[in-house]
DNA sequence: CTTCTTACA
DNA sequence: TGTAAGTA
């Protein structure tokens, strides 16, 4: 009886897998429209998710924070995908092209990021060194 | 109550 | 992105 456990073991709805990914059911909505993630459809039309577009849509996420457009998305995203088994199926020049440049676009801002959260850092060390108490 | 689609701010 | 409407 192992076929027990895959029955209804790791089906979710839009309610739960937005719940669980932080995201808005209108997001996660959004990003099916526009092909970043494809959920299956129960009987009733509901959407259905395994347990596997948790960790999709979190790195999504991150992708979008990183400031990649959902249209690169699109494409790395299969790339990027846990089963490393896709041999890079079309590694066309301009794939590998854009995901360099992209690369670096997210060297740019991490860059960008450090200076100002250690700009931020200091600024509260001073601060905070000022307001100190100095009673005694 | 939850989800779905479409449309508008 | 949020939200309203009218369903299933």
């Amino acid at each position: 009886m192992v076929n027990a456990a895959i029955c209804e073991v790791d089906h979710m709805r839009i309610g739960e897998l937005s719940a669980r990914t932080g995201t808005p059911r209108r997001l996660l909505r959004y990003y099916e429209e526009q092909q970043l993630i494809v959920a299956d459809r129960a009987p009733n039309g509901y959407r259905e998710y395994d347990e596997r577009f948790v960790d999709r849509v979190i790195q999504i996420r991150g992708l979008l924070d990183a400031g990649l457009p959902t249209r690169i998305i699109k494409q790395i995203l299969p790339c990027l995908d846990k089963p490393r088994t896709i041999y890079f199926p079309d590694a066309t020049p301009e794939m590998i092209a854009t995901l360099a440049c992209e690369r670096d676009r997210m060297s740019d801002r991490i860059r960008c990021l450090t200076r100002n959260r250690d700009a931020i850092g200091e600024y509260l060390d001073a601060v905070l060194d000022y307001n100190r108490p100095q009673d005694a």
